[in-house]
DNA sequence: GAGTTCCCTGAGAGCTTCCTGAGCGCCGGG
DNA sequence: CCCGGCGCTCAGGAAGCTCTCAGGGAACTC
């Protein structure tokens, strides 16, 4: 779980369900959060409540997500924007916003991917936190080059495989379970059982835990953790 | 058995004994504990009494447990849930619901593991007390890692060895008859008698309870007590 | 458009876990 | 001292859980 100290977010979706489910989670996250169901409403809340970053939904019946950039922007307002676009059209047009420093996601994503952005871009921004590499005994990874080792060795992960990874590692020592990996790494709307995870996890013992001393543990009956060997 | 300073809890089940049976047990264990029998009835709790944390049976007859989050989020309460789930049917919906903090519970479930989860939940959500390790002697047990150890070596156990040895510790000095045993660590439907008790103990007592001092001690005729030797 | 990578499913094997029942020994009372 | 009750241990079957592998389809690359 990354801890960043009150930074103010704003959340702007349409979608009842899932602006509350992320609203539950980026607060679980450590962020303070705002919402607003409509572009209107997202002005208000900019102007009210000055957010560090904004998670902007494209498609939003009044005013799209880019008509309320366009807006913030012409009154000189530089707040950062994660955008949050839909597969199919929208993904061209918002290539030029990605420019000052913003972001985009496509839906659906995976709730790790959405922090990471939303911490990327806070961090190229210089709001956030520095970068900070994730360790676990000689297992190192750093997000800002994507790259993963293992007694300095660098390993090849597929996305899917690096998301899992990544999650074990923010949340190393605790044990997690099957169902909160789906709902952490897989996307929102996945509805598959915990079969993949086993697979996933599969994947990753043999990319770089095939030697002493291992790093994933199986929890039976529980989940899984990531731990390194009492020194 | 875990002392909260008057933490109030609200429990939602439809189920007269079962809910009967939960109140007695959480209030035993230290909580303050309103209790509702519907959707609405439990709405208006919340609004009544501003619990800490709300135990939500899924399977309801006016509003399910799900339509009674929603409604709850809808209007800005971020009030922690617990939910109470058939297995069949409803383990996949609540898959989103770990994101928020939130936890769920399968039925039938322990009473400790209710207890667990619930503390757990708290403690995530920095509402109780921070992760508490329990200890007695050289024996620790460590809720977050779901790691046991004695003498700084790590004991592997079964889901129902582990729940046994915690109930163990969080009452240790006092005595526990079979009985109890059941009702605390077995899920709340079983239906055998003692002797399970016996065998688990002797599991316990083979895996980490085989050298001086020992902890585990037979109060014959009477039941089980875990403790150290007085200093 | 061909080849590769990636993602997910399903089946099977193998191990773990759970519980029961029986036999034996210990303890305490008569 | 003997006996009954209680507790301990062991063995074993059934169920559950996890791992692995193979394969198909989608996505991506060149």
């Amino acid at each position: 779980m990354t801890i960043v100290a009150s930074l103010r977010l704003l959340l702007v979706d349409d979608e009842d369900n899932l602006r509350t489910m992320l609203e539950a989670a980026l607060n679980h996250h450590g962020f303070e959060v705002v919402s607003a169901a409509n572009g209107r409403q997202a002005l208000d809340a900019v102007a009210a409540t000055h957010p560090a970053l904004i998670v902007l939904d494209v498609m939003m019946p009044d005013l799209d997500g880019f008509e309320v950039c366009r807006r913030l922007r012409q009154n000189g307002n530089r707040t950062p924007v994660v955008f949050l676009t839909a597969k199919d059209s929208t993904e061209d047009a918002v290539r030029g916003l990605t420019l000052g420093g913003d972001d985009y996601l496509v839906k659906p994503f995976s709730l790790e991917e959405l922090v990471a952005r939303i911490n990327a871009v806070l961090r190229r921004t210089g709001a956030g936190e520095p970068n900070r590499q994730l360790l676990c005994a000689d297992l190192q990874l750093d997000d800002d080059a994507h790259q993963v080792t293992r007694q300095g060795q660098d390993v090849s992960l597929s996305p899917t495989e690096y998301n899992l990874l990544r999650y074990l590692l923010v949340n190393q020592g605790r044990v997690l379970s099957k169902a909160q990996i789906l709902d952490h790494v897989w996307q929102y709307d996945f509805g598959g059982d915990g079969g993949v995870v086993e697979t996933y996890i599969g994947y990753l013992r043999r990319k770089l835990d095939r030697e002493e001393p291992r790093l994933i543990h199986t929890i039976r009956g529980v989940g899984y953790t990531l731990r390194a060997p009492r020194s």
